[in-house]
DNA sequence: CGTTACCTGAAA
DNA sequence: TTTCAGGTAACG
């Protein structure tokens, strides 16, 4: 469910709220503890209960809680995970399945209808964090480095992006409108796009997540934000999910296939197809 | 590389 | 009843 944009917004919400205060509880649904944290709840008491919350960050999809012994919690909310700050006796969330409960009477809800969020303590969260690639909104996220990423490389385009090793934070919405922006078909090789379809689709992804963020993310379902609300960027999709709906550009109705094995929206019109290379002349080994 | 599994519910 | 779901790890 969440990506960047969600993650980022959510990040924000919480940041404040969080930063300074002391987990005094921690409580799991006996039923989620196994898949959730997969150690025993003594043992994440031990590691969360008396720490002092240093910072809420982000990197990728993931939540950094950073506590005041070095340690952090890092957290990740899969498909439908949600963080919420909620005071004292706010009633029980919907799927909720634990709480951080901070001094002070606040808490801090999670809930994941489908249990495939996570919770790890880490020592060192740069053990997580190295596997990520860049942050596609970072100065350091280059044309440059995203053309190393496609170059010569068979796999579609839109399997790279949603590669977290290679680009940190897109998902399938955020893929399917950045390829749209770019003028990019998905299923497009990734080492054939040319150097100006690279750079436009540079310009696409960030322009995409920015947008996200400003929109406070996409609840096409389950997202919501550190309060509780729906995010808006949902309402502004050009292709995701709007298959058999005309194209905002030119009118042509969007297309829905499967892609990575992921379901794809573009438009067969403004997405130029992957250009195709002639058999004679591709070389033999 | 693509496919499957994880879990639960909504929509077709 | 079947398919699909915003993510990712583990398969073959």
């Amino acid at each position: 469910m969440p990506e960047l944009p969600e993650v980022e917004t959510i990040r924000r919400d919480l940041a404040p709220l969080v930063t300074g205060r002391r987990i005094v509880g921690v409580e799991v649904d006996r039923g989620t503890l196994d898949r959730l944290a997969g150690v025993p709840i003594e043992a994440l008491r031990g590691t969360l209960v008396g720490r002092r919350v240093e910072g809420l960050g982000r990197r990728g999809k993931y939540l950094l809680l950073a506590l005041d012994d070095g340690c952090t919690l890092v957290m990740h909310l899969r498909m439908t995970g949600r963080l919420v700050w909620r005071e004292g006796k706010a009633s029980e969330e919907p799927y909720e399945r634990a709480k951080l409960l901070l001094d002070g009477g606040a808490e801090l809800r999670w809930s994941d209808l489908r249990k495939f969020g996570t919770w790890q303590v880490v020592e060192d969260a740069t053990a997580v964090t190295d596997k990520l690639g860049p942050e596609p909104l970072d100065p350091l996220f280059s044309v440059a480095g995203l053309r190393t990423s496609l170059a010569g490389r068979a796999a579609p385009v839109k399997a790279v992006l949603l590669d977290q090793r290679r680009v940190a934070g897109l998902g399938n919405i955020y893929v399917d409108e950045a390829l749209y922006e770019a003028g990019v078909r998905p299923d497009a090789p990734a080492g054939d796009l040319s150097a100006a379809s690279v750079r436009r689709l540079h310009g696409a992804m960030r322009s995409v997540l920015e947008r996200g963020i400003e929109n406070r993310g996409a609840s096409f379902r389950d997202y919501v934000d550190g309060q509780g609300n729906q995010g808006q960027q949902h309402m502004f999709v050009q292709v995701f999910r709007r298959q058999g709906k005309p194209c905002y550009r030119c009118g042509t109705l969007i297309a829905r296939t499967v892609v990575a094995g992921r379901g794809t929206h573009f438009c067969p019109r403004c997405q130029r197809p992957p250009r195709k290379r002639r058999a004679d002349a591709r070389r033999p080994g």
